[in-house]
DNA sequence: CTAAAAGTTAAAACTGACTTTAAGTCAAGC
DNA sequence: GCTTGACTTAAAGTCAGTTTTAACTTTTAG
């Protein structure tokens, strides 16, 4: 598989898949005549690194999460700790969604005047340091 | 109220206020030997940016989203149309932070090997396009 | 009066995750 | 064998939202 390929296989863009092994995030493909060849596995690898990356992992967290991938590393407490930030972060954002979520109804429903008044009716400028 | 102890009181840096003032998002404060001075308004107007901001307002959308705040311009049809498409941005990241969240418990508690064995286990491969 | 802290500006730098560009090389179909 | 499209590289560009820098002025404390 060419890079092309791989990269019509996973959505990504060709650029991206070079970026990724230019980070080592991709080990180096076999070349023929200078270009990558690519087996079934990287298509499983890039889509590995892109399910990480929606999670909110960045470039380096995404190293260290699928460092766990080899059959022969055990899963570690650096990725132990690692996912378990990571799952207290999207649980804070959750909480956070929800507060924003039924202040943004509040504020479509409210049929204030303007938005101020709507802010002082929800007595929302006391919390706006602790929102944001 | 000087630059600096507005960013104080709104725990932002004072080259970031300065910012808001170049792309328009406060209003030219009035000055005193070239330097701005500040009401407590300001205070409560930076407080209502970071809001937005952390709701995921862009700060051109923090502009349109904020021009409901003067008492005699009511709440519009152009506020409420992006309020309502924020609103929905919101709630699609609260459903795909809560597939997330389990996906991570899962993969926190399942005590495989390895993380390959875990995305197995779960049968997450045939998913991982449909996440990302 | 002076030194230092805090203010001023315009412009450049930074961040992360790419994409684009330029200039060239390889490969597939006719 | 030739064209065309896909590939190669290194380097530069992009985005938004700041932060930093450099060079300078104003304010404040002692």
């Amino acid at each position: 598989m060419k890079i092309g390929a791989l990269a019509a296989r996973t959505g990504l863009n060709a650029s991206a898949i070079r970026y990724y092994e230019r980070v080592g995030l991709l080990g180096q493909p076999h070349r023929v005549g200078g270009q990558r060849r690519y087996s079934d596995d990287a298509v499983y690898r890039v889509l590995l690194i892109r399910f990480a990356a929606t999670m909110g992992f960045s470039l380096p967290e995404i190293s260290i999460f699928l460092s766990g991938l080899r059959d022969d590393v055990p899963v570690g407490p650096r990725w132990r700790k690692l996912t378990g930030r990571k799952l207290e972060e999207i649980e804070r954002g959750i909480e956070r969604s929800l507060k924003l979520r039924t202040l943004l109804q509040h504020l479509l429903r409210c049929r204030c005047a303007s938005l101020k008044m709507c802010v002082e009716k929800l007595n929302l400028s006391p919390r706006l340091r602790q929102i944001s």
